[in-house]
DNA sequence: AAAACTAATTAACACCGTTAACTTATCCAA
DNA sequence: TTGGATAAGTTAACGGTGTTAATTAGTTTT
C-alpha cells in the first residue's frame, strides 16, 4: 500500500515546489511585487492550486520566514567555535550585518515586516526559532560578563541594546539612508571602507571603552 | 486682475486637499492599503484628477515624508534650549522614540520606506531636510565632545552609531519584536516601564560608562 | 457500476495604479 | 461677438492584484 504514500509525498513536494518558486521571485523581485499568479506559472499550475497548499500568500511569507531563522541558525552556528566571548560576539555582529545585506529579502521576512510575526503568536506558544535565535546572543553576553566584560549592566537589556544597534544600522543601510541621507561626498575624509563597517566599528570601540 | 490668482489659490487648495486626505488615509489604514480611489472618494473627485496635482502615488508619498520632516524638526527645536549638551542628546534620544511611536505612518516614510528615499536624490542635489535632521544630532555630538564627552571618538561615527541604535530600537518596537520575539513574559523581572524605554536607558548609561 | 472523495481547473469578484480619450467650461484675440 | 485655444475634470479602459465559488476530471471506495 504504497500508492498513498507516493500520493502524500506528491502533495509534500508540491508544497516545497511552491515556496522553492516564492523564495526565488521574492529573492529577484522583491515581495509585493511576485504575485499569486507568478509564483503559479513558474511551477505551471494555476494560480488557484496554490491556495490548496497554503491559505493566502501571507502563509507563503510566513513559511519562508521560519525557513530564514534556519539559515541563520545555520550560518551562527560556526561561531559557537569562538572560545573567547567577546571575539565570538564581534564575531556574531559581522555575521549579522552579512547575513542582513546578502539576504535581503529573508531579513525584511524576519525583522522588518509586520505580516509574518503575526502568524508566530496568534497561537500564543512560545516561538522556538525567536528564542533560540536571541539565546544565541544572550547567552555570548552572559559570557562575556563572566569573563569581565559589561559589569553592572543587565544582560537583557544590553542583548537588547546591541540587538537595536546592529539591526538598525543593517536597516539604514538597506534601505538607502546611511549613504545618502547624511553625505554623498566625503563626510568623512579618507574612507575607504563602506560605511556600514565604518559604523559597526565605532559601536565596538565603544563597547570595548566600557569601563 | 485677481481671477487668475483665485484660480492658482483654488488648485493649491486642491493640492493641499488631497495630500490632507492621503495623510488622513494614511494614518489610518496604513500606505499600501490605501489607494488613489480612497483618496479620490475623501475629497469627492474622480480618481484621474489626482494625477493632474501629483505625478503617481510615490510623489504624494514623497510630499508627505518632507512634511514628515519638517514636523520632526519643529517638535525637535524646541531642545535647542536645553544647554547641557549630553542633556541635550538624551533629551533628543526620548524625543526621537516619542516621535516614532506617535507618527508611526510619517516615520515609516522617512526612515524606513524605499520608494520616497529615490525622489530624494534622483536629483543628485544635496537634500536639505535630511542634511539638517542629521545636523541637529552632528552638531550635538560635537558640543558634548567639547564638554569633555566621548574622547577620541570621529564625530560622523558616533553620530551613525547613535542615530543606528535608536532606530533600530523604534523600528524594533514598531514591528513587535522587541516585545513578542524575546520573550512575552517576565524575562526581565519587575520591569514595569515599557521595554523599550528600558532599553534606551540602558544605551544611556553605555553612553554614560564610556571612558 | 455507482457513489464518494480528491486534485486541479476555469470563471469570476472586487479591487489596484495608471493612461488615453472625451467633455465641459473658461479665456483671449480677431 | 464669435471662434479657437486652453484648462480642469470626467469616463472608460488596460493590465494587473489576491482570493473565492463552481466545475471538471480522475481515482478510490462501497
Amino acid at each position: 500500500m504504497g500508492i498513498k504514500e507516493r500520493k502524500s509525498r506528491a502533495k509534500e513536494d508540491l508544497k516545497k515546489a511552491i515556496l522553492d518558486a516564492a523564495k526565488r521571485l521574492f529573492s529577484e523581485k522583491g515581495f509585493t511585487a511576485t504575485s499569486m499568479r507568478n509564483i503559479a506559472e513558474l511551477i505551471e499550475f494555476s494560480p488557484t492550486t496554490i491556495y490548496l497548499y497554503y491559505k493566502d500568500k501571507n502563509e507563503i511569507l510566513f513559511a519562508l520566514h521560519q525557513e530564514g531563522f534556519r539559515l541563520m541558525q545555520d550560518k551562527f552556528s560556526a561561531l559557537q567555535h569562538v572560545e573567547e566571548p567577546f571575539e565570538r560576539l564581534k564575531a556574531m555582529g559581522r555575521m549579522y550585518l552579512e547575513f542582513a545585506e546578502q539576504n535581503r529579502d529573508y531579513y525584511d521576512l524576519m525583522f522588518v515586516m509586520e505580516e509574518p510575526v503575526e502568524l508566530c503568536f496568534k497561537s500564543d506558544s512560545e516561538w522556538e526559532e525567536g528564542m533560540t535565535t536571541y539565546g544565541g546572543l544572550y547567552q555570548t553576553i552572559l559570557a562575556c560578563q563572566q569573563s569581565g566584560y559589561f559589569k553592572g549592566f543587565e544582560p537583557h537589556g544590553l542583548s537588547l541594546t546591541i540587538w537595536s544597534m546592529v539591526h538598525g544600522l543593517c536597516t539604514l543601510s538597506a534601505t538607502k539612508r546611511l549613504e545618502h541621507m547624511v553625505d554623498k561626498k566625503d563626510m568623512i575624509p579618507g574612507l575607504v571602507i563602506p560605511k556600514r563597517t565604518y559604523v559597526f566599528e565605532t559601536f565596538v570601540k565603544m563597547l570595548e571603552r566600557i569601563n
